[in-house]
RNA sequence: GCGAGGGUGGCGGAAUUGGCAGACGCGCUGGACUUAGGAUCCAGUGGGGUGACCCAUGGGGGUUCGACUCCCCCCUCUCGCACCA
């Protein structure tokens, strides 16, 4: 293998860059900043694939540009290092979950910087380390504080192969967020954060800002708000009443029977004695059922009779009370109001159980006659009292206000979006910094009491319970209030409390009495791109958008939408096209072929193979490409090492032109083009009947500046040979001449009839007259003209002339 | 089912506002240099005829002098969401 020896320069270069400091980030008022952020990464003992390479060079690449920009770059890295892998790594091997973490975070960092990053890692920050975690449990005493951390008692999706408690959030399809579909339901004591309180806003400040329109989409669709009407219907020959929720309160006068959800609280009061054994084997079988189960759409609706009847407040009508699983206790109210002609789960229902389906909304063109599957649209107002002849939409405002002028119902807001469940029973993770005293009650630390340290000495659970629980010495305080003898929370944060504020402890990553410098926070908040992987469009994004709303409620920070913009990379595949995976045994990692290309071949190639933000596949053939351009590189620039300059006005305009591609492109993040446009550049300087390879210094340098953002290495090496000091990461951007863009000819396309018949190349300045008159004498436009009119000639500045005949 | 985004050579992918389809790269074919080549360089490379012509951007219509691009219908793939009342 010929070429030049990455082996010897990729090192020594990325040697030179942290002695000298130039990555170094300091506040500078005077020059614009710029935050330019990874999501934070889970080191886990696998270390980095080149799959995740894909988000790592492009935001390097970026930081790199914006700098020799003039810009001043947070450009920063640190570890979002609690979580259940360093756990099971820790049981598995008997040691404390601390060193599996040290050793991951070490790999880790030791591969960014063989990629050539330029991340300032004097701004490192972990946080499993109490410097960190103090913070996070400060932040949990701000939410607990302001009412938005609570502890409830609840059915918990439980994952047993975690071992841990799942936020409804991280639950999808009955599994959970890291795969496994074996998740049950337990009942635990729990704390959430009510993130509820803050939807409307989550929704609503989407708009400001400048995301991927499919991240925006999700998190509205999560959030999920539905507006409706509440109201109780009396439950007869009772005290109690069921309050129900609708969206569709314009169908109440077409309910034909009542559903609750079998966890709904008041079924076992509302249950007559004949019917308790079918109620109670009924809700017994649904709370087995998978999730998938239970939400596939194919099936069948299934239910119970309670014995129970309904009253409809708008009518008087009395209708039979059932259960049925269709119906979920954690959305609404639990319970609905059922209308099997204008429902299709209703209709089922309705059907499968023989009860009437009365219709209340004739679809346009509704003969009158019973329906044969639910209609769900628009229609008219029938057998709805003073109400019919309504349009469906007006009689829906109708019988809302009427319903809230009666006192009967009211209007209200339901999400789809449950609380922030928090509670891990886990001992890797940041400890929940609250106190039970059997005197006061629950009890939050003190701030100066803070950090409430994990112990030193690990021990597995033994219950299912945190391991927490089995350690005395942590267990066993005083409390805050009495001073008596008390218990502290064993219950641990959950991983997306430390990457809910990250991005501020970067700012200012080495205050002790605070987590951050306020004007550090001011001075580089909000990120100004934020780059990571889609599947946390949900999750991280939106909790994290909650935390700083939060916190500006609470004067702490100047903004409330952290990410002004944001950008997925594409997901990398194998070559085989399957994800990477180490139990696939396909995972090709940054190691193996920096030994093979050099990191610069490495970078350029996830840069070229695909658009930026589209899936790709490894191909290990298709590196080739992007060695060669760069040997290619390296042997122009070292031949031209004492050319004098004696540029031709050609190669002047290219030279120029590329300055505009690739400032363009990296703007735009086309890194896949704009490499391409290097390559042309490059082709076009090395053609054996053009200059054959021969440029002069000046436009070999601006190569190399434009290329350093791309090849870090390989551009610093040939900057140097040129016979500079300094770095060639520390030149300015080149600007362009646009007035040296315009070459002094142009060729322009014939076209007869549309169909392509030949060339004009004609002066830059030619007026259409005289492009209009070349084209028709032209000898191979000509022939197609002969015996036929010409009937129209379009001519398009700079682009083609058509003649229509 | 709903929502979003895609379908272009053997492959990855290019094509400002509609204006030479296939840039750039991989692979492949032939050649040069070589003891050797998985190195490097040169030439070629959508398909068919193999003349100067015709056909081609998932399929079918439409608008236009001109459509990968705009409009309508259909097929298909990927990703989200999904008994949400």
């Amino acid at each position: 293998m010929t070429g030049y020896d990455f082996k010897t320069i990729e090192p020594k270069w990325q040697a030179w860059w942290e002695e000298q400091g130039l990555h170094r980030t300091g506040t500078d008022p005077k020059r614009p900043k710029f935050y330019c952020l990874d999501f934070f990464p889970y080191p886990s003992g696998e270390g980095l694939s080149v799959g995740h390479c894909r988000n790592y060079i492009p935001t390097d690449l970026i930081a790199r540009y914006k700098r020799m920009r003039g810009y001043n770059v947070l450009h920063p890295m640190g570890w979002d290092a609690f979580g259940e892998p360093s756990e099971a790594f820790a049981i598995k091997h008997g040691i404390h979950p601390r060193l599996a973490t040290t050793r991951n975070t070490a790999n880790y960092k030791r591969q960014l910087r063989l990629i050539g990053t330029s991340y300032d890692w004097s701004r490192e920050i972990d946080s499993s380390d109490p410097e960190y975690y103090q913070w996070t449990q400060s932040f949990f005493l701000l939410l607990y504080h302001r009412g938005l951390a609570y502890r409830d008692t609840n059915w918990q999706w439980w994952c047993p192969q975690c071992q841990t408690t799942l936020s409804n959030q991280e639950v999808g399809d009955g599994v959970c967020w890291r795969g496994h579909n074996t998740i049950t339901k337990k009942l635990l004591p729990a704390w959430f954060f009510r993130i509820t309180a803050y939807a409307d806003r989550l929704i609503s400040d989407l708009d400001g800002i400048d995301w991927p329109e499919r991240i925006t989409t999700m998190q509205r669709n999560w959030v999920g708000r539905s507006e409706g009407v509440e109201f109780d219907m009396e439950v007869a020959g009772t005290n109690e009443s069921i309050r129900v929720f609708t969206t569709r309160v314009d169908t109440v006068f077409g309910v034909s029977f009542v559903v609750l959800a079998p966890e709904h609280p008041l079924v076992d009061a509302l249950t007559t004695p004949e019917h308790r054994a079918a109620v109670e084997a009924y809700r017994d079988a649904a709370r087995l059922q998978t999730d998938i189960e239970r939400a596939s759409i194919e099936r069948e609706q299934t239910g119970v009779f309670t014995g129970a009847y309904a009253i409809n407040p708008v009518n008087g009508q009395r209708v039979p009370l059932y259960l049925a699983d269709y119906v979920l206790m954690g959305y609404g109210t639990g319970a609905i109001m059922a209308v099997p002609a204008h429902d299709a789960r209703d209709f089922g229902f309705a059907t499968r159980y023989g009860l009437p389906i009365p219709v209340v909304i004739a679809p346009p063109e509704w003969d009158g006659q019973p329906l044969s599957e639910a209609s769900t649209g628009d229609g008219v107002l029938v057998n709805c009292g003073e109400f019919s002849g309504l349009p469906s939409r007006d009689g829906l405002e109708r019988i809302a206000d009427w319903m809230e002028h009666r006192g009967i119902g009211r209007r209200q807001v339901h999400y789809k979006m449950r609380d922030w469940l928090i509670s891990r029973q886990r001992f890797w993770g940041a400890p929940i910094p609250i106190v039970h005293c059997v005197r006061c009650g629950m009890v939050p630390v003190p701030e100066d009491e803070l950090p409430v340290l994990l112990p030193d000495r690990y021990q597995p659970a033994t219950t299912g319970r945190s391991p927490l629980a089995d350690i005395p010495e942590f267990v066993q305080t005083t409390c805050p209030g009495c001073g008596g003898p008390a218990e502290r929370e064993t219950d641990t944060m959950g991983g997306f409390a430390c990457s809910s504020w990250y991005f501020l402890r970067f700012t200012s990553p080495h205050e002790h009495a605070r987590p951050f410098d306020p004007e550090a926070v001011a001075y580089w908040m909000p990120v100004d791109v934020y780059v990571g992987g889609a599947e946390h469009a949900v999750m991280h994004l939106l909790y994290a958008r909650f935390w700083m709303k939060v916190m500006a409620d609470a004067g702490l920070v100047p903004f409330s939408e952290p990410f002004a913009k944001l950008l997925n990379q594409g997901q990398l595949h194998a070559p085989s096209g399957q994800r990477m995976s180490k139990s696939r045994g396909n995972v090709i990692t940054p190691d193996s072929v920096v030994e093979e290309y050099g990191a610069d071949t490495l970078r350029l190639y996830e840069l070229f193979m695909a658009p930026f933000d589209e899936d790709a596949t490894w191909s290990e053939e298709g590196i080739n490409g992007t060695s060669r351009f760069l040997n290619r590189v390296w042997a122009l620039v070292m031949k031209n090492l004492d050319t004098q300059d004696a540029d031709s006005p050609e190669l002047i305009r290219r030279r120029h032109l590329l300055v505009k591609q690739v400032s363009e492109g990296v703007e735009e993040c086309r890194f896949n083009t704009t490499i391409s446009r290097f390559m042309e550049f490059v082709n076009y300087v090395n053609a054996p009947d053009g200059l054959d390879g021969v440029i002069g210094r000046s436009t070999a340098e601006t190569v190399l500046i434009l290329l350093a953002p791309f090849a870090p290495h390989l551009t610093e090496e040939l900057w140097h040979a040129l016979g500079h000091a300094d770095s060639v990461h520390q030149q300015g951007w080149p600007d362009y001449d646009p007035a040296l863009l315009v070459s002094a000819e142009m060729t322009l396309v014939l076209q007869v009839n549309g169909k392509v018949r030949g060339q004009l190349t004609v002066a830059a300045d030619a007026d259409e007259e005289t492009i209009r008159r070349l084209a028709l004498e032209h000898e191979r436009v000509r022939p197609y003209l002969d015996g036929h009119g010409v009937k129209r000639v379009v001519v398009v500045p700079k682009k083609l002339v058509n003649i229509v005949v």
